[in-house]
DNA sequence: GACTGTGGCGCAAACGTGTGCGCACCGGAA
DNA sequence: TTCCGGTGCGCACACGTTTGCGCCACAGTC
């Protein structure tokens, strides 16, 4: 045995190119390319035949960067989240992917984790690998912005309730979304109504507290006890935490996203209380991991999939190019067993 | 007001190239390739702060499709798995993503949603984006790999215990793994032990099989009962139910997924069942849904962010280049409530 | 038979980079 | 002064495409 043995280094990708194609098939580059694009010329069918077979003998494959190159278009996308390990990220990004690919887009994924470095590093990345458009679902400050329209890449924020001015924005009514789960918890007659919430400073926990603010006060209640930690389950179960140790405890909870919800129910386990028998939940987003949780979590569904898909439309389908807007979906409260239904 | 306003079409796109900046500088093309790549040619310091100065003023940023013709890489590897949407998954997008991104690369995201005609469209599509390598997550056959040897695109296969001849595969030792879990019930005393099972044809399911099988078998044990299912919660649902509904019911269950765990969880719940009283349930994965359930999952835990950084090293990184090696990343036992432990 | 119209195809120029090669200049040694 | 080595920079080509333009051959018309 030799042991010198060479490692099976790849075979130095020769790449079969347009030429060689051409050469093969005894015709010029340029009938080639009608062929693979269906050009605007005309290219007799036996011609057509003896390029295609050629095609497939020699196993071509048009080489993308050349062509973004000559088009100035990568058709490609770029997402920027937070976090693909979260649910309902994941989830989201998995919908984008969906709609960028139905659209012959591919989709380069990129984590913020929660860092506004990182998340501005991305951004730059994305602009300079000549993405064809941005989807920034994150907690987003005005320089992000003004990089991107320095680089004149489209974007689309995605998941806020549309404020900012020029750039097209796809999201729900987080504040009639969260009224709405506040006020199903009134309906059965709680008058003390914790709040778990985001830190963010973005515009995200705002619209949902106020959500939360205006359900109360329309009812004539209080505002109950406030938590603030991070959108997952170990920020959820630290603010659970507190709002159990908190002055006179609530006898019902909304949670600013299920990811935190699922974090509560472990606290209010842990400490024997039962769900919604000593205090009820509600949460937001409508993830799966809220229909399979311990009760299973009432909670306001946002459409990620319609969201995902109006996104990417503005970006690079039928409504591109539209002026900015900002549109905004239906939620849906899907009720449960953590809200206390009958 | 003027109701004909054109809409704000994202202004041309004209590209600040490197032929501007030369000029801006009053230097050659040559010399701004030098500053930007600190290329093998030395420039003085007086012209790289000129040259510097007119990329900031006119904001140039390489245009990487360009870049990616010349030098044969696009600095991007791919991703081809199951489902996003799926938390062992998403956790294992995110971890490639950051082990890729410290090495410079871009990650482009794609699903195959269990559809072998999308896992081979992605793959191809990924060959013509000119990735440089693909991370494989994936139920593989061997058509797609004679696909990918075919376009000479490196490729790892991860989560596969390594049997494939020519390429390299990172994962657990599937089989190991299992019998650990299933020995562990076998020390709570249990001697019906059922288990809920994958229905992929690749090698996944079948060596976590083994694994209670053979556990089984060394303690003189019967095979308990078997159901089959996706490994998602909706499959693991069903498969509780059937496992309940089987002949003399298992006093203890082995799921090959956390979310097959959790949708048996959700039946065991419906049922009446307490778990670990009535029956005890051991998974797979150590994902992050098995630490907040209810109750918390004892399960399997795979390195998840080791065998990424190993994979994508593998691909792009140090390790590139090497002959095609089987990488096993060791499991751990994370033992919570669901097991039966004091 | 000459002219014209048309369908089918080839030529060659970009797209923005990286980089080998050569040229100009400058300081020091003879 | 002449020669020489070295440093710093410019020229120009190639990467694989797309596509405007022009050429050729052929059929039809007078």
């Amino acid at each position: 045995m030799d042991t010198m043995t060479i490692p099976a280094v790849p075979a130095p990708r020769t790449q079969v190119t347009r030429k060689d194609v051409a050469r093969y098939a005894g015709v010029s580059t340029a009938v080639v390319s009608y062929v693979v694009n269906g050009g605007p010329k005309k290219v007799a069918p036996a011609t057509e035949a003896k390029v295609q077979e050629a095609i497939r003998q020699l196993g071509y494959r048009p080489n993308a960067a050349a062509r973004a190159l000559k088009l100035g278009s990568s058709e490609t996308i770029g997402l920027v989240i937070p976090d693909n390990s979260n649910p309902f990220f994941s989830m989201l990004a998995h919908a984008v992917e969906d709609a960028a690919g139905a659209l012959g887009y591919a989709l380069v994924l990129t984590n913020s984790d929660g860092n506004l470095a990182k998340e501005r590093r991305n951004i730059r990345n994305l602009a300079a690998r000549q993405v064809d458009g941005v989807v920034l679902a994150s907690v987003l400050f005005e320089p992000e912005l003004a990089d991107l329209e320095a680089a004149e890449i489209p974007s689309v924020l995605l998941s806020h309730s549309g404020s900012s001015a020029g750039v097209t924005t796809v999201g729900v009514d987080l504040a009639k979304g969260a009224r709405t789960a506040v006020e199903h918890l009134i309906g059965h007659g709680h008058t003390n109504i914790g709040l778990a919430m985001g830190t963010t400073t973005g515009n995200e926990a705002d619209a949902r507290e106020e959500g939360w603010v205006r359900a109360l006060r329309d009812a004539g209640l209080p505002e109950g006890p406030i938590a603030r930690s991070a959108f997952t389950r170990v920020g959820g179960y630290a603010a659970g935490r507190r709002l159990l140790a908190s002055g006179h405890r609530p006898t019902a909870i909304f949670a600013s996203s299920d990811m935190q919800a699922i974090g509560i129910l472990r606290a209010l386990h842990e400490a024997g209380l039962s769900v919604p028998g000593d205090i009820a939940l509600v949460s937001f987003d409508g993830s799966e991991d809220a229909e399979y949780s311990w009760p299973t979590l009432t909670t306001v569904e946002q459409p990620v999939r319609d969201m995902a898909e109006a996104a990417v439309r503005a970006l690079v389908g039928a409504d591109r190019g539209e002026p900015a807007q900002h549109r905004v979906f239906p939620t849906k409260l899907l009720v449960r067993q953590s809200c206390g239904c009958p």
